[in-house]
RNA sequence: GCCGCGUUGGUCAAGGGGUUAAGACGCCUCCCUUUCACGGAGGAAUCACGGGUUCGAUUCCCGUACGUGGUACCA
């Protein structure tokens, strides 16, 4: 058996999509796991949908969930090149073997006399008429005109794109690795553009030539794809390639969390979660979306979370290492339907990585997403705060929400809490103990709170009536880790300064 | 409209002719912790519908419904 080899072909045209990451993953996995090859092709053969910047954007999402391909077009390989846009040249000599076997032909047909065909045939049984074998003879193409025509209009430039003629009464069949034996009936099949008016091979094309070239062995592609394959599959045929046609897997959707469909960008925006692997800057409309990673995911999270929707093992297994999602990988135990996106999952699987991580690496992952809210401090002094913190982060920016008061005296803005029950009592025992704070010589956690403690005591008062009060002058809300780690990181002076604070206020 | 594909709790899903129909997320209760979280123990909640086949269908077959994808010189 042939050395397997996958690929991944994106278009440059935007964000990448979590659903595109997920069809990179189960390439990728699928390579490591049969010890193949993983290229990248980009599909750029519709120059009007290009944007700058969106393939170095792709290779930097891929980089940032080390799915690095073995070939691709930054890194060569022996099947260069890697875009189609540089492929042109080798597309048109395999549209005329197709022509000159009768298995494709010229069309001649104006945007403007497409648009006429569809008006004219278009009724309530058949709201979207096709370019096919009932519709094409009556179109201007080198089947319903005369071979002199034909020649004269080629003679005089005419634009002309090349159809494949799609056999009548036949049924194509082929088996799909996920989802069986699949069949189509050529009748309905429409007599796609092969190559265009300005000599670019369209995805039908290119598609079947590439992995002819490319030597591909196993293609995944989303579920979108499944009614064009019979175009595919004939193209394999007709150009005598069909022994070496790559097996197919159609991979279900990805959809959105209410209601159906496919799951957009537009969702993500209205939901409040990323679709994007990364930032996306769109150069042309100025719009940055966020992604997965400035969100604060780590790769690995973000990866099993995908690998997750759609696949399992078979056990009760959820947390995969890399290693383990090669080793146990296998495009078989892919779902046959889609799954809907559920964030809090997604966090979730997120937050097992974090707690999984270990300390001062985590700080220096934090440390960006710190220092965008202005927080300067050290790794050292991060990786404390960290590991006091790190079990109610499910984000990597939860981690700013969840410390920012062991970088900045809270701003009290609402002592409601505290007011409420305070008294004289309290006041006195908090005025006393932070009075003789001074005189701690060890300050650390266990120092302290039998400090605390013992003058808790005397003053008559329990921890259910100070534990909270102390937590809001140290915080600024009821929320964090234990309170003397808390007093135990800030500093002496940190915490003397801050109950005094409050207590004026009271 | 037509064609393709799909359908197990709210979500991800295992399973597959006879089961108490796993597990996870989320939700609820309790324990731990005098905050929150982590951790632990419980709980509610599922085989789209109708016909077959069968001693027996969630599982196999056929319909229906619903969803979704396609029906471009976009991928």
């Amino acid at each position: 058996m042939s050395k397997v080899r996958v690929r991944f072909a994106p278009s440059p045209t935007g964000g990448l999509h979590l659903g595109g990451v997920r069809t990179v993953l189960y390439n990728y996995l699928f390579a490591r796991h049969h010890g193949g090859d993983f290229v990248l092709r980009i599909e750029d053969t519709d120059q009007s949908r290009f944007v700058e910047g969106a393939e170095e954007y792709i290779i930097q999402c891929l980089e940032w969930c080390g799915l690095i391909p073995d070939e691709s077009p930054q890194k060569g390989g022996a099947y260069a090149p890697y875009r189609q846009s540089e492929r042109k040249p080798m597309y048109g000599q395999y549209a005329q073997q197709l022509i000159d076997a009768g298995h494709a032909y010229y069309a001649f047909d104006t945007t403007e006399e497409l648009e006429q065909m569809r008006v004219r045939y278009k009724s309530a049984e058949n709201p979207s008429p096709q370019y096919d074998h009932t519709t094409r003879l009556h179109m201007r193409n080198s089947l319903s005109l005369s071979k002199d025509e034909v020649a004269d209009l080629l003679e005089k430039k005419t634009p002309y794109v090349v159809r494949i003629k799609m056999p009548e009464n036949e049924t194509i069949k082929f088996h799909d690795l996920i989802r069986g034996v699949v069949n189509f009936d050529t009748n309905l099949v429409d007599d796609k553009v092969l190559l265009k008016s300005d000599g670019m091979p369209t995805y039908h094309l290119a598609v079947v030539v590439d992995d002819y070239l490319m030597k591909i062995t196993h293609a995944f592609r989303g579920e979108e794809w499944l009614p064009s394959a019979p175009v595919h599959l004939l193209l394999w045929v007709y150009l005598g390639w069909d022994k070496d046609m790559p097996q197919w897997a159609h991979l279900p959707l990805i959809l959105k969390p209410d209601g159906n469909g496919k799951l957009s960008k537009r969702d993500g925006d209205r939901l409040g979660f990323p679709v994007f692997a990364m930032d996306w800057n769109d150069a042309r409309t100025g719009e940055v979306t966020t992604g997965f990673k400035e969100r604060g995911f780590l790769p690995e999270a973000f990866i099993n979370m995908l690998v997750m929707l759609g696949w399992n093992s078979g056990t009760e297994q959820e947390l995969f290492s890399i290693e383990e999602m090669i080793e146990k990988f296998s495009i078989e135990r892919v779902h046959k339907g889609g799954a809907k996106f559920d964030f809090e999952k997604a966090k979730w699987y997120n937050q097992q990585y974090i707690l999984k991580k270990d300390n001062t690496e985590l700080a220096s992952l934090v440390m960006p997403f710190m220092e965008a809210k202005g927080v300067i401090t050290t790794v050292d002094f991060l990786t404390k705060i960290v590991a006091l913190i790190k079990e109610r982060c499910h984000l990597l920016t939860d981690f700013w929400e969840q410390g920012h008061f062991f970088f900045a005296t809270p701003e009290y803005n609402d002592l409601a809490p505290l007011t409420e029950k305070w008294n004289e009592t309290k006041q006195s025992f908090f005025t006393k103990w932070v009075g003789q704070l001074s005189a701690i010589t060890n300050w650390n956690h266990d120092a302290l709170e039998a400090n605390f403690n013992e003058h808790m005591q005397q003053a008559g008062l329990k921890k259910g009536d100070v534990l909270l009060p102390l937590r809001i002058m140290l915080v600024g809300g009821k929320f964090g880790p234990g309170v003397f780690d808390i007093a135990a990181l800030i500093g002496k002076e940190e915490t003397e300064k801050r109950v005094k604070i409050v207590l004026g206020k009271m």
